[in-house]
DNA sequence: ACCTGAACACCGTTCAAGT
DNA sequence: ACCTGAACACCGTTCAAGT
């Protein structure tokens, strides 16, 4: 059997999703492959290059059209949901989109999506990038620990997930409302 | 030679502080206090409850006294701060911290003092439980980006760094408003 | 272009046995 | 109580060679 790259990524994201980034090798995705892990050096540098293009496919795949016409707020807002809805869609998906968004090597688009909105909102630009990053650590901080629970798979996390999903609206209508608040005492 | 535990977490944090954490390993750290690496099994169930022990040493080091007679606010940010301190004062300290508290084995302290603090500020349990987990990952989130960026060495780096800080104030002040916000029109 | 086979330099953990 | 020695079951990565 011969692969393309993105043969590759599809059935690492099938292992992830069935046994999770720890059993996420080189190794076990050659056998799975049916291929020697040597073989996969052919299409990616290193691990961490795959790693960063499973993020991008995860996030690819749980990309949704933004509000077009509405509030910087709302904008803001449906990024995060968004973002959250598709690392909550794969095992593993927080960890493995938020590690490769810290090495740099990927998922940079709700960043970017993120800054936009709030300079299209009139933020100065170094207001935007750090009000970008400052909700981005949030979702990712969150929804690490969310899927950490709800994975844990007891009784107890899957009737918390109702209450996750509000927790996680609450803390991001927290730093939302302060973004605000310094976007007025700016514009006055 | 013969140890006890705390010589172990003594040693593990020179060793980390030296080499980092992908360098820390059972068998590097066994080979640094000159005994197998079984041995350290005497002292610690496995590497996470080591890894654990190291966390808490790292915070315990870094603890100062809270301000007593303080706004909120001010006690809310000391504790940040002073979190942020303690993790960039040891080699990749932020995400050794960070991932021992996202397992739940230890790093408790900073949580029970922001959620204790909100508490006594007025804000119902569950929100004070929220909003101190938000502003916590907005702290692990943007500390360990800073200190990947400056272990990163580069010249740039190191002329960032004050920049760095101003953005930790600037992003955490962002979550205060917001919680500052709610909080006061619960009070109305 | 894509893969094999073999090797290199590692991991965490267990366990019987020693002092 | 604390440690040794040996083993088990793995890792990521490189590289010459094959088709």
């Amino acid at each position: 059997m011969r692969y393309r790259r993105t043969d590759v990524v599809e059935r690492a994201l099938e292992v992830l999703d069935r046994y999770g980034l720890p059993d996420l090798t080189m190794r076990r995705l050659g056998t799975e492959l049916g291929v020697q892990p040597s073989a996969l050096y052919h299409h990616f540098a290193n691990k961490q290059t795959l790693l960063a293009a499973v993020a991008d496919e995860i996030l690819a795949r749980g990309r949704r059209p933004l509000p077009e016409a509405a509030a910087w707020e709302e904008r803001a807002v449906a990024v995060c949901a968004g973002l959250r809805d598709a690392m909550l869609a794969y095992r593993d998906g927080a960890e493995v989109v938020a590690t490769v968004h810290a090495f740099g090597l990927g998922a940079a688009g709700p960043a970017a999506d993120l800054e936009s909105t709030l300079r299209a909102a009139g933020l100065p630009d170094g207001l935007a990038r750090t009000a970008a990053r400052t909700l981005l650590h949030y979702v990712f901080g969150h929804v690490s620990e969310e899927q950490t629970h709800l994975q844990a798979g007891s009784a107890g996390a899957i009737a918390d997930a109702p209450r996750e999903a509000s927790d996680f609206r609450t803390g991001l209508a927290l730093v939302i409302d302060g973004i605000r608040l310094r976007r007025e005492s700016l514009a006055r």
